[in-house]
DNA sequence: CTTGACCCTGTAGTATGGTTTAATGTTTAT
DNA sequence: ATAAACATTAAACCATACTACAGGGTCAAG
């Protein structure tokens, strides 16, 4: 029989077993079956799910956001629309972030590139290279 | 004579004032110089540093590490190999970010378009798509 | 058959990132 | 000249996301 207690979850995924009782009270993850004794016992997919949650959180998606990525597709009383809609949003979202964090890189590998030695250090600085909203310069 | 008020300052960036006095406490912005009568008199720039905090947030950056990567480029302790490897070190971190984001970013595509009426509404779900590191598959 | 590592519930405490309030002073528009 | 709109500080308050007990039960090894 397998199936994981939430201590061995929690070491899966290096995260507290505390963090886990929270997350299925804050509704993130499902309550699992118990054994006889009351004790939680984890299918193995719970560690990928716990590890999106890490991820995304990681990427500054609050835990309620986190929910609405998990939950889209079967929330039974949204319309085909609602969801389409709703995952369209996300997806605008995601498009943006990656586009900061882009230009974010590229003023980092600029500021990596001047401590070589290959010229002075206040040039290009992370403010300059986010100072217009689509930044195009700092390009070489 | 040029300069903002505080509350110019507030609304030009779109946050709130007392969240600009709060990051000076923390030290994420310099505290600017002072009229006569104690009011705080903002530089043009201070628009950008604090766009910048405001989508670093966004990213998932701490405040702290967006003081760090504000401020990698000038500590007067460190020497430049120390800088240099502080920003390899951001710039891996802010790739795994893109990285991940785009996995979601497909999951999510996927998911949009199978709304369509091209599919099944059940196949690749975003754990799937996230279930492997660098997920290959959800590839079309 | 007990000892230590695990699990349970429930509640309280902490860190981060602000926001609100109170009590007061300043600038601006009419 | 006076009200409205702005500024000041310090301190209390709030939401989010954990984190750490307290007080108990369970299980596996020696």
């Amino acid at each position: 029989m397998n199936g994981l207690t939430i201590g061995r979850l929690a070491k899966q995924v290096s995260i507290g077993i505390e963090t886990i009782r929270f997350y299925e009270r804050q509704g993130l993850i499902e309550p699992p079956p118990r054994t006889d004794s009351n004790y939680r016992v984890y299918p193995e997919e719970e560690v990928n799910r716990l590890r999106f949650i890490k991820r995304a959180k990681n990427l500054g998606f609050t835990l309620s956001e986190i929910k609405e990525l998990l939950f889209v597709r079967h929330d039974p009383h949204a319309t085909k629309a609602d969801i389409k809609n709703r995952t369209l949003n996300k997806i605008e979202d995601v498009k943006q972030k990656i586009s900061d964090l882009t230009i974010i890189k590229m003023a980092l590998e600029h500021l990596a590139s001047s401590c070589d030695g290959h010229g002075p250090l206040e040039e290009c600085p992370i403010l300059e290279a986010l100072d217009s909203d689509n930044a195009e310069h700092c390009e070489h």
